[in-house]
DNA sequence: GTCTATATACAGATAGAC
DNA sequence: GTCTATCTGTATATAGAC
């Protein structure tokens, strides 16, 4: 592996474990066992080099929808539930780095940034469609909200992205949380009971 | 305001909004408009500055079980998500930092973390308490996991939190996914029929 | 308590030999 | 392409006058 490489991936490692601002050249420079003056050598300045560091995360951000084809809306669903936690749980360093980016609003990332916020929304979208497909189908029920529904399916999948991070200890309960997630939301999707309101709850102590 | 309080206050606000790495004691200076000496002359160090600033943070995070008494399971629920969200637009570049140093791991924010994670420990457990006594009580259904549906609204709820700091513009529809999820839950949580499983979806295109 | 002036260290970046 | 040596700015921190 050439030495430009070498630069790369150090600077890819160490920015995305300790953020942009602490990572010096000079360590940089150590850890690919190179002189800080060739790493500007090959990549001009600090900036750049971050950016070029980046290609390294966004290269596997990619969705196919194709693997969708042929299933049921409520299998859809699910699956990309799987998808996105198998994903997340996969390339966990990167995405960590990422949000990191994103809750820092570091200037240097608009980029990034906006390319995650774009796949966020594009896996937002793609479940919605499913949604609104599915209750067209009579599959899902007519209480169904897609846009909202899908967004808080998101939102609760986006949770456990997080508990991860704050917890790495405990990934077996992060699967059954993942697994209580798609029995939830498919029962409730699929419960094709017609009723606007819950029965009253009964008042404590009554 | 005395001197001492201006640069505690400028510092915890440039803290939360740059990170620890980037914001300078000069910068913090400037901004409280005293010299950089003054500064260490008050907190001897960058880091000692740091930590007293922190406190500014934590002060606010506390929470208060008491409005809860006297309310239905039903209600609390509601109530806690309800306050939970409050909370967090409220305090919300705090909540912002803490999340970055969460993320990124930050050596000099071990005790901030560990301040946070117990917050939300404390937030889940109490969530999970209700779900028990209301389970018992027969306001809730018998399909109710205590443990993991808190879990779950809780990862909705940090799901929202996330979304909130991405896109900060709609403020609005954050409002709206608030109220769908509080929906979602009271109905899942006050289902009272018995079913083990779902009514098997219509297969597409039948 | 608050300041100016200064010490010291290290950051990013350049010059030029090889 | 890769290095050593160096420049320049800025960071944290200290010394000492007032």
């Amino acid at each position: 592996m050439g030495a430009r490489e070498r630069i790369l991936e150090t600077a890819a490692r160490l920015f995305s474990h300790q953020g942009y601002a602490v990572t010096s050249l000079a360590q940089v420079a150590r850890a690919a066992q190179v002189s800080k003056a060739l790493v500007l050598w090959h990549f001009d300045s600090k900036e750049r080099l971050f950016r070029a560091a980046l290609q390294h995360f966004l290269a596997p951000y990619e969705i196919d929808a194709h693997t969708l084809l042929g299933l049921g809306e409520s299998e859809q669903v699910e699956k990309l539930i799987d998808d996105y936690y198998d994903f997340i749980a996969e390339h966990l360093p990167s995405v960590q780095f990422v949000l990191g980016q994103v809750v820092r609003q570091d200037e240097n990332s608009q980029e990034l940034v906006a390319h995650a916020r774009e796949l966020y929304r594009v896996y937002r979208e793609l479940l919605t469609t499913i949604l609104e497909r599915g209750r067209a189908a009579r599959v899902f029920a007519p209480q169904v909200r897609p846009t909202e529904d899908a967004a808080l399916i998101m939102a609760a999948l986006n949770g456990l992205l997080l508990q991860h991070l704050v917890e790495p200890a405990d990934a077996v309960r992060a699967k059954e949380l993942l697994a209580r997630l798609k029995s939830v939301a498919r029962e409730r999707l699929c419960s094709l009971l017609l009723r606007d309101e819950v029965p009253a709850p009964r008042v404590a102590n009554a």
